[in-house]
DNA sequence: GCTGGGTAAATTACTGATGGGTCACATGGT
DNA sequence: ACCATGTGACCCATCAGTAATTTACCCAGC
């Protein structure tokens, strides 16, 4: 690469350009898969200046946490807020697809299963977590109760399992980049009528 | 640690202890998560002895990958046996279950999102997800030509979410240690009919 | 019954590569 | 001249993988 100095390009404008590129590499690799190197490379950058910017790999990872997370919560609240506090699932996801069209790997940086176990990573990725199953599982706190059953445990195997097929949804949708959000929404919504599930 | 020389340990009984382990601790922090040296210790033993009998930690993984694919495979084909052709998803669930029992981490090793993308491990894995989604999913696909959707995508996607399902499930449950089989069983069971499938 | 060697079961100590993180320094704009 | 932007080179821990070696068991032959 050249010599150093500055190339005009302002911190925050480097900063966005660097978390796109994490956003993307963890979001493929997930957390251990991905060298703050590699990183560097893929922005056109060299790696201190990214300590520079996030102070560690853990700190990158958070910063990506922050803009998926804030960007999935806005999306399922507007959508829970336009089709009532009784949003079906089929709005949220569709909500979903629309938000991350442009950055399908967004929702596996928050669900990526070999998080370190400790630390303010994990209690930030926690909070949004909860956020989006408490939103996106009121609707299936409805399908309980309305069934007879309110063990707590059922609702929160209920949420865990709505999520990780959210997951699964999300991964399939990596795989097959010529779908549309709008492709997706159709399928999303055979799949659910055929379950029986409204 | 004690010197050299054997400890009495013949080569099979020391492979099963070194799997017994390594498919806990894969299947708690992932492939990458991992390491042989770590394994070698948790089973008492040193990491040379480790490379003797499996000759790299994807060889490790590799004899993993069939112990538990074999046994969740040979679960689910017999609960399909028992039910007859037309499984529903509670049998495969509950032969799952017990399966499983004192092995919960085992469903993970075969679906750690994380895993190397080339090479031999990834070929296994597949053929095991792929004799478990076929099993599986015979079911799910009723579900869709009986609602009369036949895309071929569809049912690809049907499929991977019923095995995140499960996924997100034994995850649960290895988070719920007093949880018994059939316990789970029942959970499932009223999850389902909350859902509305059958 | 002892002895001695062949072999299986083990270990300590190394190597080479990679990855997180830091330092001293270089450059460009104002 | 100053400060933000930017880099090459380095440190240290960890990890996959590899000698070289050491100990225990077993079984011939005397």
């Amino acid at each position: 690469m050249g010599k150093a100095g500055t190339k005009g390009v302002s911190r925050a404008e480097r900063e966005r350009q660097i978390v796109d590129v994490a956003v993307e590499e963890f979001g493929r690799h997930g957390y251990a898969g991905v060298s703050v190197t590699a990183v560097a490379q893929r922005a056109g950058i060299s790696k201190p200046l990214v300590y520079s910017y996030f102070d560690s790999k853990d700190g990158l990872y958070l910063a990506c946490v922050h803009e998926v997370g804030g960007l999935l919560v806005d999306a399922v609240a507007a959508a829970r807020s336009r089709s009532g506090s009784t949003g079906h699932a089929l709005d949220t996801l569709g909500a979903l697809f629309t938000a991350v069209e442009q950055r399908r790997h967004a929702w596996s940086v928050l669900y990526d299963p070999a998080l370190p176990p400790t630390g303010e990573l994990r209690d930030a990725v926690r909070r949004y977590r909860g956020r989006l199953a408490a939103m996106g599982a009121a609707g299936a706190a409805q399908l309980l109760t309305r069934a007879g059953h309110d063990d707590r445990l059922d609702h929160e195997l209920l949420n865990d399992v709505w999520q990780h097929a959210v997951t699964a949804v999300m991964r399939w949708w990596s795989d097959h980049p010529d779908q549309s959000a709008a492709e997706m929404s159709a399928r999303c919504a055979r799949l659910l009528t055929a379950l029986g599930a409204g």
